[in-house]
DNA sequence: GCAGATCGATACGCCTATGGTATGAATATG
DNA sequence: CATATTCATACCATAGGCGTATCGATCTGC
């Protein structure tokens, strides 16, 4: 069965009658006698019955009359999605994350990105940053959104935020309730740095600020993720440095500081296929860069 | 768009790989390749992303995929569809009926027919015989049930049930009680007689028995139909003769008795086209034929 | 009742477009 | 580095679709 005779065929049928439809296909009479003739030897069945005067639509012509536009329909939609989808209009986009960025940005740009392209569906996977590249690699992913990645020529790598950072400490501590903390104030105090995984990290880029302000500070613990870090802090085991946005949430037992002294740097980066394909990705990546994040 | 084009597309898909497609598809590698070129042309989208070694589906070709799977779906269910049609499997089987034939056999042939055709609905129009000969005619209805058609070139009359008679009368007649009765009994009694209109009908046969009997009947009153005549013989107005399939439902103030002296042909017949085309009517009339109707 | 109009089917020639073979370019494989 | 694999391209033969012309049957109007 061809798409020709598909249509030949609903045009006879709603005309119910071969010369009219034809001139509506723009073609002359006798192809659509022949197409329909083809099409009922195909079907074995008759969908007009040639009567005297006219043709007129059988029983069965009718019943394939329903599918036959089902048939246009759905090619006129298969045309129209892969469009869309060539567009990044549709389909899912699939990404993936690595620490905190989960508290701060990657909400946001979600909800901007939903708000914008409703009928894209968004999967979002918690992943290692190496697991990151892997899975960005085989295509499982279109982008991991994460801090500190290493270079690979394979990927793009960009920066989409840049935070302040804030200090974080025990509700019970004695410089609990100060807005402003020097780095001579805390230089003896006792640290909580993270991650503890996946260098470089956070963890590096705090030491490092420490040492270029004069500090050494006092690694208390080394905790595996924001998370712990702040459970610990919580438990008065020592100071944390970490992400301003985090500090909007409210996390039980702790307060937060302002370490002006303190030069870190806290990108939020994501990385992504180099010669990225997908509509989907590019329609990201360009909100991304259109929105201010702080 | 082409279905050829549609198949190939959905087997290049499928194998990831168009010479394994060519293979499966039992063509040579190259119309592939250009079927895949031309339905990207039209679509204005590329559906396969040709890298280094081998190709890769696009999100479009995803989504294109999708639609095209429905399109061969739909496909062969528009070649079942039509062939059950064809076979009078699936449908409507519009039909008529005027006067009795509703409380007796209709309601058992369209059980049956249900039961054993699932798939065809029935409708079913209360017709006038003189508009169930027009509608028959022009397509509206398949069939009519009646009693005494008129002959008619184009349509063929079928009997398909005689049934013998009873006699109705009021509950507080005198022979209320009486399983039989003779036509002496009831020769001087008043009848009713129906139905009024549609001449040849059941009354000119209800008469007719009476003078083959020696009876000439005293006519009170000509109903218009079974129900009114029922009507008036519980208000005791007089007799009424009625098919004795009506005497098994329980009518108000109704008492039947048999009359056996009275020969009334009492048939319930359909007509239809005489070139009948619909494979459903087709079955319809075979399952008729085959139950055996009293 | 006959001429003309209408409608679908058929015949035939032209040409598009499909498929096949051969081959090229790029890349993976051993 | 030679070979194999894979998709794209070039070219040819041909199947099949379209248009013109025409037929046969039926309906219409005078």
């Amino acid at each position: 069965m061809e798409m020709r005779q598909v249509r030949y065929f609903i045009a006879v049928a709603e005309e119910e009658n071969f010369t009219t439809a034809a001139r509506r296909l723009n073609v002359s009479q006798p192809p659509i006698t022949r197409q329909i003739q083809q099409l009922e030897a195909e079907l074995g069945v008759e969908l007009f019955s040639r009567g005297k005067k006219g043709v007129k639509i059988t029983s069965a012509g009718q019943a394939f009359l329903r599918e036959a536009k089902q048939i246009v329909n759905r090619s006129r939609l298969a045309v129209e999605r892969s469009r869309a989808a060539a567009r990044g209009e549709i389909g899912t986009l699939e990404m993936a994350y690595f620490g905190s960025p989960i508290f701060s940005i990657l909400p946001r740009l979600m909800r901007r990105f939903r708000d914008e392209n409703a009928s894209v569906s968004i999967s979002l996977h918690p992943l290692m940053k190496k697991e990151q590249v892997e899975a960005v690699k085989d295509g499982r992913i279109q982008i991991g959104f994460g801090r500190y990645y290493p270079f690979d020529p394979d990927l793009s790598i960009e920066q989409v935020a840049d935070e302040p950072v804030m200090l974080a400490m025990a509700a019970s501590h004695r410089f609990a309730g100060r807005d402003t903390l020097s780095l001579k104030d805390v230089q003896k105090e006792p640290f909580i740095i993270f991650p503890r995984s996946g260098r470089p990290s956070f963890a590096d880029e705090t030491l490092r600020a420490f040492h270029e302000g004069g500090v050494d500070p006092r690694i208390e613990f080394e905790a595996e993720d924001l998370s712990s870090a702040l459970a610990l802090c919580a438990a008065g085991l020592g100071l944390c440095v970490a992400p301003t946005s985090v500090a909007g949430l409210s996390w039980p037992g702790i307060r937060f500081a302002e370490l002006p002294q303190l030069n870190v740097q806290c990108p939020v980066s994501c990385i992504y296929l180099a010669d990225n394909q997908s509509p989907i990705l590019s329609r990201f990546l360009r909100m991304i860069r259109s929105v201010d994040l702080v």
